[in-house]
RNA sequence: GGCGGCGUAGCCAAGAGGUAAGGCAGCGGUCUGCAAAACCGCAAUACCCCGGUUCGAAUCCGGGCGCCGCCUCCA
C-alpha cells in the first residue's frame, strides 16, 4: 500500500495521510500542564503519547519541531496561591520543575520548545489586537472577549453548533458577555492577582490564547499537528482554532490528534471521585517502562483503565522481556550456525511494526508483534544458543524499544537493582549472594532438603532464584 | 437533552469486509534433584442482542440493551 503514515484527525473524523506543508518537517504543538498541581497519569497519557509519535517521526525520517507549554497563569494557580499563601509565580515554578522531573523520570523526552505564558504576553496582547481589529473580540468593562457568533466554524472541532451548546444547561450569566459562549481572551485584574499592562488595562491572558500565540510563535500561523488530551476538544481547542483563525484567516491546524482519557476502575480520574493518581506515586511502585508499556498498549484515541493489577501484569509482561535479555547475554559467542526461522521472524517483525505506527502510530498492536517475536527469540535461543541473527534480533528489539521508550535498561537492573530499591524488601545483595552460595554447597552434597529451605526464604522476601547449567541467578519477583 | 465514543475468551487488549494479534491468570507436557525460566499444547465454537447489505460481517447499515466521555476546571 501506500508508504505514508495515517494519522486519525479529530476535525474529518477519519484518518488521513500525514502530509507535512513543506518537505519532511513535521510541527507540533500538544497542550503542556497548568502548573497548579503535581502532574497525575492523564499528564503522563498525553505526554508519552506524542513523546513516542515524535520518536516514531523522527526515526522514519521526519524533521520534528516539537512545542508543548506551560500555562503558568491562570485562575486555578491564583485559587492555589490563595489557599496555601504561596504567591502565584512561586506555585508555578514549584509544579512546573516537579512536572519537568515527573516526565524525565518517565522518561519523555524533553520538547524543542517548552513555552511559558509569562514569557510572552507581548505575543498574546499582539494577537488580541490582531482579533478585535478584525471585528472578532470586543472590549467589555475590563476584559476582552471573543464573539464566538462572528466566526463561521464555531464548533467545527467538537461537531456542535452554538445552539446546541446553548440548548445544554450550565453556562454561566455573565453580564459583561453578549453572548453567553463567548470567552475571555483577557481579563482585567482583580486586587491581588498578577497583571501586565495592555491596550485594554491592567490583566491578564484568558485561558486559550496562550497555547493559539505560543504556538504561531513557534511553529508558524498553520502547522501540522496539535495535540492534546480528548477531553480538552472542547472548549480549549474549539476556542483555539476560532481565535487563532480569526485573527490569520487560514487553517490553523492540519491535523488534530487527541489521546483518550485515563480511568481508574472504568472511571474517570478526577478531583471530586478522589481518584487521582499522581505521576510520582506511580513511579514509586512501579518502573517507568511497566507504566509506558502498560499506556502503549492501548491504542493512543481509546481509554485506558488504570489499575493495580493492570500495571502488575505490565511488570511481568516487561519481566519477560528483559529474562529474555538477560538469557541472551550470558550466552557464550561461540556457535557458526544460523538460525533462519528467526531470520524469518525477524524480518516479519520489522517490516510490520513500522507498518502499525504507519497506521495511526497503532504500539498496541506493535507490543502484540514484539511478544512473537520473543517467543521465537526464546525458541532459538534454546535451540541454537548464540547466533549472529540472535544478536541481530536482540539488537532490532533494543531499537524497537527506543521508539516506545522501553526496554533500555540492562537486564540487571531491571531485574535486580531497579526492584530492589524500589520495594522495601527487608534483604540486600549481599545476603542474596551469601544464601546462593549457601544453598549451593548444600546442593553440592544433594541435601535437597537445606536448598529448598533457603529457596523457600528468600521466596518469602519477594526474591526468584533460578539454576542455571552454569550458575544460580536471583531476581526480585514482579509481584 | 445535545455531541462523541465503547461493548472481542477468566481478566487486560489489538484488529475495522476474507475466516479472530498479544499479555496476564489457569491446566497438561518437555527440561530440572525439585523448582524457576524457556518451549510445546489445552482451555478457546471469545467479537452485547435482533434484523439487513454481501459470495463472505467482530468489522458496513438499521433498531435495541448496557457502559463511558464531553457540553463546567481538566491531559
Amino acid at each position: 500500500m501506500e508508504n505514508r503514515i495515517k494519522v486519525y484527525n479529530t476535525l474529518t473524523q477519519k484518518k488521513e495521510d500525514l502530509i507535512p506543508f513543506e518537505g519532511k518537517t513535521v510541527r507540533m504543538y500538544v497542550c503542556g500542564p497548568t502548573v497548579y498541581s503535581s502532574a497525575h497519569l492523564g499528564h503522563a497519557r498525553a505526554a508519552i503519547t506524542f513523546d513516542v509519535i515524535t520518536r516514531f517521526l523522527r526515526k522514519v525520517g521526519y524533521k520534528v519541531e516539537y512545542a508543548r507549554n506551560y500555562t503558568d497563569v491562570d485562575d486555578k494557580i491564583i485559587n492555589k496561591s490563595k489557599e496555601t499563601g504561596i504567591p502565584p509565580e512561586e506555585v508555578a515554578r514549584i509544579y512546573t520543575e516537579e512536572y519537568k522531573n515527573d516526565m524525565f523520570n518517565l522518561g519523555v523526552e524533553t520538547p524543542t520548545h517548552e513555552p511559558k505564558v509569562t514569557e510572552h504576553i507581548p505575543e498574546i496582547i499582539d494577537l488580541i489586537k490582531t482579533i478585535i481589529d478584525k471585528g472578532y473580540a470586543y472590549q467589555s468593562d475590563g476584559d476582552v472577549f471573543f464573539s464566538i457568533k462572528m466566526f463561521r466554524g464555531y464548533g467545527k472541532l467538537s461537531k456542535r453548533t452554538p445552539d446546541e451548546m446553548l440548548a445544554g444547561i450550565r453556562v454561566d450569566i455573565n453580564e459583561k458577555k453578549e453572548d453567553p459562549l463567548d470567552f475571555a481572551l483577557w481579563k482585567g485584574v482583580k486586587p491581588g492577582e498578577p497583571w501586565w499592562k495592555s491596550p485594554w488595562g491592567k490583566g491578564r491572558p484568558g485561558w486559550h490564547i496562550e497555547c493559539s500565540a505560543m504556538s504561531m510563535r513557534y511553529l508558524g500561523n498553520s502547522f501540522e499537528i496539535h495535540g492534546g488530551g480528548k477531553d480538552l476538544i472542547f472548549p480549549h481547542h474549539e476556542n483555539e482554532i476560532a481565535q487563532s483563525e480569526a485573527a490569520t484567516g487560514v487553517e490553523f491546524v492540519k491535523y488534530w490528534v487527541h489521546n483518550g482519557v485515563i480511568q481508574i476502575n472504568r472511571e474517570k480520574m478526577s478531583k471530586s471521585l478522589g481518584n487521582i493518581i499522581n505521576v510520582k506515586d506511580a513511579l514509586s511502585i512501579w518502573n517507568r517502562e511497566a507504566i509506558r508499556l502498560f499506556l502503549l498498549s492501548h491504542h493512543y484515541q481509546n481509554p485506558a483503565d488504570f489499575s493495580e493489577k493492570a500495571l502488575d501484569e505490565s511488570e511481568t509482561a516487561l519481566e519477560r522481556l528483559y529474562i529474555m535479555f538477560k538469557r541472551a547475554n550470558d550466552l557464550t559467542k561461540n556457535n557458526k550456525r544460523e538460525d533462519k526461522e528467526l531470520a524469518t521472524s525477524l524480518n516479519l517483525f520489522n517490516t510490520k511494526w513500522i507498518e502499525s505506527m504507519f497506521d495511526d502510530f497503532n504500539t498496541a498492536d506493535t507490543v502484540g508483534q514484539l511478544f512473537d517475536l520473543v517467543r521465537a527469540t526464546n525458541r532459538s535461543i534454546d535451540a541454537f544458543g548464540w547466533t549472529h541473527t540472535l544478536q541481530e534480533t536482540i539488537e532490532e528489539i533494543r531499537s524497537f524499544g527506543s521508539t516506545l521508550g522501553i526496554l533500555e535498561l540492562n537486564p540487571d537492573d531491571y531485574l535486580k537493582k531497579e526492584k530492589l530499591s524500589k520495594r522495601s524488601l527487608e534483604i540486600d545483595e549481599e545476603e542474596i549472594n551469601e544464601l546462593i552460595e549457601k544453598r549451593n554447597a548444600a546442593r553440592k552434597e544433594k541435601k535437597w532438603k537445606r536448598a529448598d529451605e533457603i529457596r523457600n526464604y528468600l521466596d518469602s522476601k519477594g526474591i526468584t532464584l533460578e539454576d542455571t547449567p552454569k550458575d544460580t541467578i536471583w531476581r526480585v519477583k514482579a509481584k
